[in-house]
DNA sequence: GCGGTCAGATTAACACCGTTAGCTAACCAA
DNA sequence: TTGGTTAGCTAACGGTGTTAATCTGACCGC
């Protein structure tokens, strides 16, 4: 049962945002595979067909926190362009908002790559948002490495699948070993791929 | 409705293999998400009930088909053993083993790592089988590379980060970039990684 | 033949899930 | 007072993992 009197007035866009942000906590706390829309509509003291309004269905909603976490690495990067200018250092850089991201916003990082439970159907290719961040990588890249397209894309992909792996082997070995220890293997690597460019 | 007059007689262990097979061909050509015991138990011409007779919940069974997968894992990398002295040929081959077995059984990859839709609530690292695997690697590194303990680990670490994050970048863009234009990328970078050992 | 036992298998239920059809109640213009 | 619009709800459908209770039928001693 719904109580509506101590349900506060909210705006289109507080609602929405609020469905959002419910998701993530529940799955930060408990794991994508915990989260429903039952429950994301309990926590907003709406009833389910409500969260309907505002995403299609729950594809959607785990499409648009994906979204949501490729445009916050795209500022994080663009960010790390206007402070260096040494393609070396962006790219390194780079590298350590990968980490930072995955480890900070696990939750986020799992929608992202369907990892731990979390499973979105919705193609991830044709998102804009990820061409976006892969374009400032590349562009990176070219940045010190003036090579023709294919070389570029060969690097990036080398770059991203070196990343992004050794960050969920890192996580998913977190219980044997610590963070803190893969971290700096991870640092190192990177380091060495970056240098390994030149 | 089950029909028992067509329900051939099968021995315990021909039903429970029946069970695991079952729930690979699902998840093969619908994904894990698909996967339900109902499903299982309609495909074996069985109730319900009975896969539980066999397996103690759904998460058991796909431990079952993890730790087989890295038991087959094992097997091949044993092969290779017996195949080859040289060290910088056994690695290179058990990378080889380990692109061939994510592509030719993207099921099984999946639910070893919990990608797409696969999940797997049980820890995956206490699992003997998955240490066996890593056993035989740090071995032939260590056999070419006689270091301490820590370094030998820290050595497959990198292994498996980068065999790992090129096979799961390389599924994930597959309809963006063909797959054998991905293999070709993994040979030489894991052919770089051997002869980096030296 | 008859009653009892036991294993194998089933049905039916519980509490969830994503999703949707259809209703209710409040508001506002005419 | 109507009529219409709208926000939000309840209830339902078909599905899920899982379990308790029941049924079925074969076997055995008498």
């Amino acid at each position: 049962m719904i109580d509506v009197t101590d349900r506060k007035p909210r705006s289109h866009e507080l609602t929405r945002s609020g469905i959002v942000l419910t998701a993530k906590a529940i799955a930060r706390r408990d794991g994508w595979q915990a989260v429903s829309i039952r429950k994301i509509a309990d926590a907003i003291q709406y009833s389910p067909p409500i969260v309907y309004e505002y995403f299609d269905s729950k594809d959607v909603l785990l499409d648009e926190i994906r979204c949501e976490g490729f445009r916050y690495l795209s500022t994080e990067y663009d960010r790390v362009m206007k402070l260096y200018r040494d393609p070396e250092k962006r790219l390194f850089e780079i590298s350590l908002i990968q980490w930072r991201f995955a480890t900070e916003k696990p939750e986020v990082y799992q929608v992202m790559y369907n990892l731990d439970g979390a499973y979105c159907t919705l193609p991830i290719s044709q998102s804009a948002d990820m061409q976006a961040v892969g374009d400032v990588v590349r562009e990176t890249i070219f940045s010190f490495i003036p090579k023709a397209k294919e070389a570029i894309q060969k690097l990036y992909f080398e770059w991203w699948a070196t990343s992004h792996g050794f960050i969920m082997l890192a996580l998913l070995l977190r219980d044997q070993q610590p963070l803190a220890q893969s971290e700096q293997v991870y640092q190192e690597t990177m380091r060495r791929f970056v240098r390994g460019l030149r």
